[in-house]
DNA sequence: GAATTCACTTGCAAAATGCAAGTAAATTAG
DNA sequence: CTAATTTACTTGCATTTTGCAAGTGAATTC
């Protein structure tokens, strides 16, 4: 998966052209939610990605600087993907689009928790996942 | 295309399902942009969709109830399409890529004044922004 | 030392995309 | 009024992307 045609100078679809797709946004929630993550942990997710799916997903979103690849610290066959700066940026799409799924679809338990923060201080929220990702 | 294939209870998952590609949000940012816009005119937009791909986004944009198709006012062989309430919702979504896309990208000119606006009064924007949608 | 885990890669079929050309109804031009 | 043009698509086909299943080699556990 080659990346980055450009086409057009809309911020929009620039943007769209880097993490777009339904696979990278997955990939940017599991990362957001959970810190980081191994390639395994990344293939569980209820979506089921393919194999040769995930791996080029994970190599456009490092080649364009939004997620990064780390040593796992107790091994040395695995390692830990995690989001950069540019990719914790993403957090502000991810609670709206989350907002909007609200609206929407049934809401899973596991999701009604972070909702409600969202719901009472959405700008803090934001924050302190920001702060949590920053500093894991 | 057949869309909701439903990979998870996910809300982003399956919010994604939805309009989760790039088409499907650049004809959503046409549609935020102008209002209302014919089939001609979505085809003009600098990305250069092509005219099968068109057409079925706008199917599957309406079946799932995002955008919807009216008689164009001074012509039978134009129609229009429009955002209802439920695409009208993906504002503060398109804001959020805009913003993000404005950190990564050189903003473009016409872009500017919108981005000013948003950024002193974010709410506002936006609140300002679905009452102009939902009258047009 | 052998089996298992881990992070991928490879090969191939199926689906989606993109391009060019066509079509039918409505509109405009002569 | 008739022919050319516009409008909103559809169709056919080549190319690209996706998805599935089966490797592969290094690291780890048994």
């Amino acid at each position: 998966m080659k990346n980055l045609k450009k086409r057009s100078d809309c911020l929009i679809s620039s943007s769209l052209e880097e993490w777009g797709d339904k696979w990278s946004l997955l990939i940017i929630r599991d990362l957001m939610f959970h810190i980081e993550r191994t390639y395994g942990e990344l293939l569980k997710s209820p979506e089921k990605i393919a194999t040769n799916i995930l791996a080029s997903r994970l190599q456009a979103l490092e080649e364009n600087g939004i997620i990064y690849k780390t040593d796992h610290p107790e091994s040395k066959a695995k390692s830990l993907y995690k989001l950069t700066d540019k990719g914790i940026d993403l957090i502000p799409l991810i609670v709206e689009i989350n907002l909007w799924g609200e609206k929407y679809y049934p809401i899973p338990d596991d999701r009604k928790e972070m909702l409600s923060a969202i719901h009472s201080d959405k700008a803090g929220f934001i924050q302190r996942t920001k702060s949590r990702l920053k500093k894991g």
